[in-house]
DNA sequence: TTGTAGGCGTTATCAA
DNA sequence: TTGATAACGCCTACAA
């Protein structure tokens, strides 16, 4: 093994100072091109890199950013978090930084770990995920000056600090107009209950988007804990209902599997892959639909209900729920853009600045 | 802001000098009792924490595990590293050790990623995953001199590395044994292609779990790439068959998944949630499974097809999946235990110690 | 048991 | 344009 590679092995080999290859490396516009080449070439011959210890002795920037890594949760859902950490690794990586990992069971226990890290690592910065109201971390992160970003938006809470967020109302509102567009005049809202920033968020763009169709969306709308169970229940309930909608925009995959899970155990057609739907010989498709469909008029599509979710994570594509899709990979790069923005701008007073991405819909077989 | 806590600021604050403190942190025995209290007090009010930079220049460890993270892949699967990387964080940092991410699209672009993780942040060590045969990285960094622990055999390479794994085979055979209890007879294995490592390790538990039952495996397994569509063809072809299995054993819960989806839509007995049951009235449940079960005797559960997956993703949970859990918190506890004997081990002779930890079964609906 | 001196690799300051 | 020097915070000798 070559011992360490130092800005002194390089400056030895290119026959130059100490100072002139950290020019090279930091600032190459204060070196005559010759010079600069023929160090660069050094420098890549001897394969060096500056030691992130010892520059952030001198300059204070560890180029590290903290991001905390969530418990599976329902294991559904919090799935696109994960996502999210691998575009932001990546996002990253093309700006030259790393991301650190902690760990926190809830708002009081994060902050403790923004001390530890803080303390012993100096990360330049966090970059916070599930913001909601109440949250204690931007205001302690802004008391002591540490630059971050919030994938979320400020639910409530004062608005001065950078975010990126996806514009969930849009989502719901798609997902609707693709419901009328599709003939359904009932459909119905199955989201979680109010007060969650996100939940009134995606319930909103529901809402607008019935109004706007000229459609009346009194009582079709639910609220219930986020889970499969659970969405399976209320899509009972909802569905069964002499009135009840013809097809149902929910807050989230979960909440739409278990109401895709409903509708498939009620009009026995799971229609997933052709593999089945050929496979799937002996039964008497339709029936049971049929029952269901004269009973519930109204859609255009009487065969059975329509179900759309929220945030295309991999259930959703296996079990071809038509869904919402984050674009995680942009949020991910405007995170580190700003990031980079608020590490830059210093104590500067520009504003802090705000991303709001608009999601997209993924058409598959459940809408 | 509190300007930075040195050690300096701890040794004028508890009138000793700053050796004393840093004996306090990092040799207590070595200091008079007293002292140590006076300084830890002092330590702990101005919440005092070694700077890892300056840490690192002296002792040339960092106390940062490099680990990948990998991209979502067909996502069903690729979610149980994303729980080992949480169980993997809270071990590390048990142990005071950070996780630093890197991506890497392949083998040789992951090797390039050492080079610049260790130049830069000089990591510790790494937890590689994903090990298969002709893996290139651990010879890396073996010739390196490079700390790491692999999750995952050496698969057909030199066993000259300390690993820890989960038995598949044991997981396998034990979801055999439970379907046998069941009273199953001809139990099928639906896997991946062989030469994976893992392939064969899962084939070969039903394998010998079904000679040690006095069962005849033959003809009863097929092997494909995984996938939920995948699974569902297979099982398809397999189930359908005149002396087909009664009962199906997966490599995955993307392949059980598949079978499940056509179990479910043969049989048109969704049974997931007491939920759906109960909502599920107007559909004559069972009149295809009974068609079926008359066709394929030989279960002593003739309603339906039992199906067992394998890694008890999230997606299992919501569907009711039976299958078969690895212990990722042991696992990941296991690989910093491994990583910190290397450590500290150094150059020592000792041979690199192994773990196989041992899957079990989670019963649900499907089997 | 405690204190002092030196150096880890880098960059900022300043002089040449 | 380049080079010498100091300093970042800590830890390991070594001295007291």
């Amino acid at each position: 093994m070559p011992s360490k590679v130092t800005i002194r092995t390089v400056a030895r080999q290119a026959g130059v100072s100490v100072q002139t290859v950290s020019n090279v490396v930091n600032a190459p516009h204060l070196v005559r091109p010759e010079t600069r080449e023929h160090v660069q070439a050094v420098i890549d011959r001897l394969g060096y890199r500056a030691s992130q210890a010892a520059r952030q002795m001198r300059s204070g920037r560890s180029r590290l950013i903290g991001v905390r890594i969530e418990p599976a949760r329902d294991g559904i859902n919090g799935n696109i978090l994960d996502r999210f950490l691998h575009e932001l690794t990546e996002a990253a990586a093309q700006a030259e930084f790393r991301i650190v990992l902690y760990t926190a069971a809830d708002d009081v226990a994060e902050i403790q770990a923004y001390e530890d890290l803080l303390a012993a690592y100096s990360p330049d910065g966090f970059v916070l995920t599930s913001t909601h109201p109440d949250d204690p971390r931007p205001g302690w992160l802004l008391d002591k000056g540490v630059p971050f970003v919030t994938f979320g938006r400020p639910w409530g809470g004062p608005d001065r600090h950078a975010w990126v967020d996806v514009d969930g109302a849009a989502g719901t509102a798609a997902a609707t107009e693709h419901l009328v567009a599709a003939g359904h005049r009932r459909i119905g809202f199955l989201g979680w209950p109010e007060g969650a920033g996100v939940a009134d968020d995606r319930r909103s763009g529901w809402l607008s988007a019935m109004r706007a169709a000229g459609l009346d969306p009194t009582g079709l709308e639910r609220h219930v804990d986020d889970g499969v169970a659970a969405g399976e229940r209320m899509a009972a309930e909802m569905l069964a209902a002499p009135d009840g909608p013809t097809a149902l925009v929910c807050a989230s995959d979960s909440l739409a599997l278990g109401a895709w899970n409903y509708v498939l155990a009620t009009t026995g057609h799971y229609a997933s892959s052709p593999a089945a739907r050929t496979a799937r010989t002996a039964r008497t498709v339709g029936t049971a639909a049929n029952a269901r469909s004269r009973s519930t008029s109204g859609a255009s599509r009487a065969s059975r209900p329509a179900v759309i979710g929220f945030d295309d994570t991999p259930v959703a594509r296996a079990v071809g729920l038509t869904t919402v899709a984050q674009p995680l990979a942009e949020v991910a790069q405007a995170c580190i853009r700003l990031l980079t923005a608020v590490l830059d701008g210093g104590g500067g007073s520009s504003p802090p600045e705000h991303v709001l991405l608009t999601p997209h819909l993924v058409v598959r077989d459940s809408a």
